[in-house]
RNA sequence: GGGCGGUUAUCUCAGUUGGUUAGAGAGUCUGGUUUACACCCAGAAUGUCGGGGGUUCGAGUCCCUCACCGCCCA
């Protein structure tokens, strides 16, 4: 084995073999407890960045431990047809040829975007590959696949059917450079500096009232002003007519109590086709509708002079003409949220026009109530409240879109009749009259209309389907909250109204991954991390391991590349523990190091020593940890609880620990000790495989834990000890107290030495004034260990006895001492005991202080009071010691 | 305007039902090729837990309030 790990070849290698060899593959029919995941599919114009490395790599960790536990595991993979950002892609490359998708026509034009998804679009399931993501690819879908299409269609129809879609004449959120619809959630509020010009609108025989806008190029289309019924400065005016200005209209002054007299003037302009409130005053005031704009944004004839004029282009003018007549009051400044595109962030205008709708009440209904009952549950919880927000004030959903690339509404009108009908299938005839002549919406639905039935579409519905029934309800779901509304409402909506379960149980919203500034990873700032360039510089392990080492639950994340180094080198620790263990493992060639790390642990309790008891107890502890924290989607904690058994424990004091056996002549005790190492290390590559899947799978072959064709990837997720292995090894609290408290001497002796600057190659001299007998006698039983830690050559142990005028530190088991007579500063030395029992002090009186509270010992629980106690025993003994010591140093001193 | 989150060591962050004088990693400082590992080892330093008030025997943790930063919704 080499020094340094090399990530690369294995990564690869291990990937194209656990997917050939079908160990990422799930069958219903295997029967079991199932465990099935749906991915977030990625957008199909998508390429890996952090968010989706992170996304999937808390998948592939849950995922991974699931399948070791024997879980009948599925996760199931694939892509959205993102219909706006495909559309907009394909016509990009069409615009380099001088062609638009009007010159292709339909029909060519959709062949050109299942050309384009031929040739780039399975480039992020590739990049998922790099990251060691064990998605079941042979299950892959993409929404607008046969099944998933026509599950789509199913489900139109179903809700036509119910009249639960309608259409009608609404203001929507119109993108003009993408020339669609957008559902509200697609239409992304962005704080920006606005104004608000206030302008005059002269009455008719004298006067004026003036009006406050953000927008003025729409009062083109006012047809009304506003005013609150309850505002009496404007009473007079209600029924009344003013002018508009610059075209000279005459328009009615209305009352209705969506005015707020306390904004701008108190006095609004009404244009019902540009905006969302004025439609429904001109509802309800029976006003008429005047659509001044076109579909890419430019001014139509309605606008009069400014017919032709992009919206941005005419409200300069507007204002400027304004000015120029003397109409323009005042403008303020005036911050405001202003809708944006979320595909290609051109500022939305609300637009009267005819759209598909669902009406969302009766779904959500259902969705709410499997939340409130427990059926799902978020993590963080918190989230929980934002669901039910949105849900309990939720909108209907507009679902048409103006595009080509996606899935056309399945509604026909027929040309002889005008009946409207939905149908599934390409119908042959009306439904109606019969007659073959009909046309199909040219409208095609929002994407979300697909992906919200992915978690059942995926398995075959709306054909019952063997995988459906086992897999679904799916467990776990991991996702952003960006799409918390999007996506995940929604597939709870679809799950509750055409399965009648639940889409999963549990929701895991994790933060998004940002910059070590804080900022979101954009390309305009260019402070975008590649995960690929992780992957290539240091690998997918130590993206991943880092990752989650650094990411706590539901916490935004910043990242830099420094952070990456942690997995690094906790890979390359890791490797070289298991290349030392190799090399002594090679000593012994007829041990069955296979067995072993399957658990078949045969250890002969006469040959154990309190390390390695020590060390099996770690183990268990550290299994149980990591398992706990798994349950609990604390994927940080369980990252932790590896890093520091492995590195802190295994590495740091056993591997220390059994050089001397190792490097000694004792046959059986090198056995015993390689054993337990065997175990140890096998059940830590097992708790580790799910965050570092690659280097666990690597050292499990070269180890020898494994057949050649057995992977990890299967290998039981480690469990505790039995109670009888734990009763013949001895294992217990008090010799794992026993072998922390040596340790703690050891580091105090090291400690001591680093302060008397004496060189770590230099071989020193200890003494130790053990607290009694009985520990004297365990510490002179284990004196070779303590040698070798505190690399002495001569440790002298002692029971009892007064305490020494030479450098020392107390330590639970007793002092340590490092007689260096005649070289020692008596005084400093005096000095700095004294420090040592000011803090001995300062603690000891604060624990007096609370025992002699009587409200803390008559309310505080006995366990409580009692480990105060305990506390304050030890630290009257330790002041006791510590005085005694200056003392000793006193009478010392010259 | 409404809601949610954050504010803890120089930095980035943990701290699970309130209960040792608050931890990790990185960085800094001191020393070190002790043959698994310098992507390493040993040791060290560093905190009015954002401000104020309250509840409690006891508050980083619960409540109120203010400030600042961020996100979501209007």
């Amino acid at each position: 084995m080499d020094k340094h790990y090399d990530p690369q070849a294995v990564e690869n290698k291990w990937y194209a073999w656990w997917e050939a060899n079908g160990h990422f593959r799930a069958d219903a029919a295997a029967g079991g407890e199932p465990y099935s995941v749906v991915i977030p599919p990625p957008n199909v114009t998508g390429i890996l960045h952090m968010g989706h490395a992170l996304n999937n790599t808390i998948q592939d960790v849950l995922v991974r431990w699931r399948r070791m536990q024997g879980r009948n595991t599925v996760w199931m993979p694939g892509t959205d047809h993102a219909g706006i950002a495909t559309q907009n892609v394909v016509e990009k490359a069409l615009r380099k040829e001088g062609l638009s998708r009007r010159d292709l026509g339909r029909e060519k034009f959709l062949e050109r975007v299942w050309a384009w998804r031929g040739e780039y679009g399975g480039t992020i399931v590739r990049q998922l590959r790099k990251l060691g993501a064990s998605c079941d690819w042979s299950r892959e879908r993409f929404t607008m696949d046969d099944g998933l299409s026509e599950a789509v269609s199913e489900v139109f129809c179903r809700l036509y059917d119910e009249g639960l879609i309608y259409r009608g004449n609404y203001i929507v959120n119109w993108c003009p450079r993408c020339h669609t619809a957008l559902s509200d959630e697609e239409s992304e509020h962005q704080d920006t500096a606005g104004s608000l010009w206030h302008i005059r609108y002269p009455i008719p025989g004298g006067g004026e009232i003036v009006v406050a806008t953000t927008r003025p190029e729409t009062m083109l289309g006012d047809t009304a002003v506003a005013v609150n019924p309850a505002d009496e400065r404007y009473l007079s005016l209600v029924g009344k007519t003013v002018t508009l200005p610059l075209l000279n209209r005459e328009i009615p002054v209305v009352a209705d109590d969506y005015v707020d007299r306390a904004f701008g003037t108190g006095v609004v302009k009404i244009t019902p086709a540009h905006d969302p409130n004025d439609f429904q005053v001109a509802q309800r005031h029976g006003l008429p509708v005047l659509n001044v704009m076109n579909g890419d944004g430019t001014m139509n004839e309605e606008a009069g002079p400014y017919a032709g004029l992009d919206r941005f282009a005419c409200r300069k003018q507007v204002v400027a003409d304004l000015e120029a007549r003397g109409l323009l009051v005042k403008t303020d400044v005036h911050p405001h949220a202003v809708g944006h595109c979320y595909r290609c962030d051109t500022v939305v205008e609300p637009r009267l026009s005819k759209q598909w709708f669902v009406r969302m009440k009766p779904l959500a209904a259902p969705a709410i109530e499997a939340v409130r009952a427990g059926k799902i549950s978020f993590t963080p919880q918190r989230w929980e409240k934002t669901y039910f927000e949105w849900m309990e004030n939720i909108r209907d959903w507009c679902i048409s879109r103006q595009i080509w690339w996606g899935h056309r509404i399945p509604v026909y009108t027929c040309s002889a009749c005008a009946h409207e009908w939905a149908a599934k299938a390409a119908p042959a005839a009306c439904t109606k009259c019969g007659a073959a002549s009909f046309t199909q919406d040219e409208d095609v639905l929002d994407t979300w209309f697909s992906s919200w039935l992915w978690p059942f579409s995926t398995f075959g519905w709306p054909h019952p389907h063997p995988d459906l029934k086992f897999f679904y309800p799916t467990h776990d779901l991991a996702t952003a909250p960006e799409i918390l509304f999007f996506w995940v409402a929604r597939m709870i909506m679809a799950g509750c109204k055409f399965m009648g379960e639940v889409p999963f149980r549990n929701v895991y919203l994790h933060g998004t991954v940002r910059d070590d500034k804080g900022r979101k990873m954009s390309k305009s700032l260019g402070n975008s991390i590649d995960p690929l360039d992780i992957i290539s510089t240091y690998s997918a392990d130590s993206l991943r391991f880092s990752l989650m080492l650094i990411t706590s639950t539901g916490m935004d994340v910043y990242v830099n590349l420094e952070k990456f180094e942690i997995g690094r080198n906790f890979a390359t620790k890791i490797w070289n523990a298991a290349r030392f263990m190799k090399m002594h493992m090679e000593k012994l060639p007829d041990a069955d190091w296979r067995a072993l790390a399957s658990g078949d642990l045969a250890l002969d309790p006469a040959l154990l020593r309190d390390d390695d008891r020590h060390m099996l107890a770690t183990c268990e502890t550290a299994v149980r940890a990591v398992t706990e924290h798994l349950e609990k989607f604390r994927l940080q904690d369980g990252a932790l609880a590896i890093y520091d058994f492995v590195w802190s424990n295994f590495c740091d004091w056993y591997l220390e620990y059994a050089k001397q056996d190792l490097y000694g002549a004792d046959d059986a005790r090198r056995r015993q000790i390689l054993a337990v190492m065997t175990d140890v290390f096998a059940k830590a590559l097992k708790l580790l495989h799910p965050y570092m899947p690659f280097l666990t799978e690597e050292l499990w072959h070269q180890m020898g834990y494994g057949a050649e064709s057995e992977t990890i990837m299967r290998a039981p997720w480690p469990a505790a000890y039995t109670a009888a292995q734990s009763a013949a090894w001895g294992l217990s609290a008090d010799v794992t107290a026993y072998v922390a408290a040596r340790r703690e001497l050891v580091t105090a002796g090291r400690a001591l030495r680093a302060e008397y600057n004496i060189a770590p190659s230099q071989t020193v001299r200890y003494l130790v004034q053990a607290v009694d007998a009985a520990t004297a006698a365990k510490l002179t039983a284990d004196s070779e260990t303590l040698k070798q830690q505190l690399r002495s050559d001569s440790l002298e142990i002692a029971a009892g006895g007064g305490e020494k005028a030479m450098p020392g530190t107390l330590c639970k088991l007793g002092t340590i001492y490092l007689p260096l007579e005649g070289l020692v500063d008596v005084k400093a030395e005096a000095a700095r005991v004294k420090a040592e029992l000011d803090k001995a002090l300062g603690f000891l009186r604060s624990v007096e202080a609370k025992l002699g509270n009587e409200g803390f010992v008559a309310k505080a629980p006995a366990a409580v009071i009692e480990q105060q106690r305990a506390k304050q025993k030890e630290l009257t003994e330790t002041v006791t010691r510590l005085e005694k010591l200056i003392a000793t140093f006193t009478a010392a001193a010259p």
